[in-house]
DNA sequence: CTTCATGTAACTATACATGTTACGATTCAG
DNA sequence: CTGAATCGTAACATGTATAGTTACATGAAG
């Protein structure tokens, strides 16, 4: 019943589902996107609340309610979402000791540290550069592309 | 008795532990390093026995055995040391699904993917670039510097 | 032979995203 | 007004990998 679970998924997830709610009329369940997304509707709520709590999307209870995007695609970042979801950890490796007194340690992590913060940097700015708008279009390009190889 | 474990710390213990023994005359056991490191013997063992395998370390049992560099410090990179240790997962943040068929997933995890290599070429790249004798003559400029600053 | 030290197996502990169940709160169809 | 639909959230279970711990076999030195 459990996939393998070894990373952080949630961005990943939070782009499908966006991508999937700004193709569709009228707001989506968690019910709904949990089968796009093979999750938990649970867990796409909980998920999904990160986002609304920081505006981006709305969710409304009831009949016909479900999650809507209440922001412009061509203004939302990869990087506003990993805010959004309360950034976290982006690496699996760290140091044993963030505060050592040995010098040695010291100029061990001086040396990882420096190496993680310039990747992170780079993998921040990629994101930045990245908005849904532009997933958005390559998700068009490869949809005509499908069809131009299926004529 | 259990300290926060969030992230793998492999790679920094073993430079630790590799930068104190080439300070050091003679072997060193798996329980005094691990007492520098803070860490269990037998984890020491379990993780310089990686190392071991690759040959940048040798073991001696018995009495006044332990743990020997077997290789130059100039030539060993950070790099060669995450490749002994099994190239552990350097994220731990990916995709939910590495190959889906559908095409809004696809255009999501291609661009995270590209996000991803990049930074992970990057972050390599550092490792390569870093030997043992490196962190080793910056270990020295501290130490010295710590010295003046006493004086 | 006794002691020291590695080599390993087996089990436990921890953190955290994710899965699951349950129930309350709200909205709307009829 | 009633009941179904849907979000909001708490509580608990699950899976995974590193790290901690215990136990014992193996081998080397004195
Ligand atoms: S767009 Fe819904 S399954 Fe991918
Ligand atoms: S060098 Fe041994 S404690 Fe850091």
């Amino acid at each position: 019943m459990y996939s393998y679970m070894k990373r952080d998924s949630r961005l990943s997830s939070v782009l499908h589902a966006l991508l999937h709610m700004a193709e569709h009329d009228g707001p989506m369940t968690s019910e709904t996107l949990g089968q796009c997304l093979g999750a938990n509707p649970v867990v796409v709520r909980r998920t999904m609340g990160l986002l609304r709590e920081a505006g981006l999307v709305s969710a409304e209870r009831g009949h016909s309610g479900g999650w809507r995007i209440s922001a412009d695609l061509k203004t939302v970042s990869l990087r506003q979402l990993h805010a959004a979801l309360g950034e976290p950890a982006i690496f699996a490796i760290g140091n044993r000791n963030e505060t050592p007194e040995c010098l040695v340690e010291q100029a061990v992590n001086a040396a990882l540290d420096k190496a993680f913060l310039e990747a992170e940097a780079l993998l921040l700015d990629r994101f930045a550069d990245v908005t849904l708008a532009d997933l958005a279009a390559d998700f068009a390009r490869r949809h005509a592309e499908r069809r131009a190889t299926r004529d």
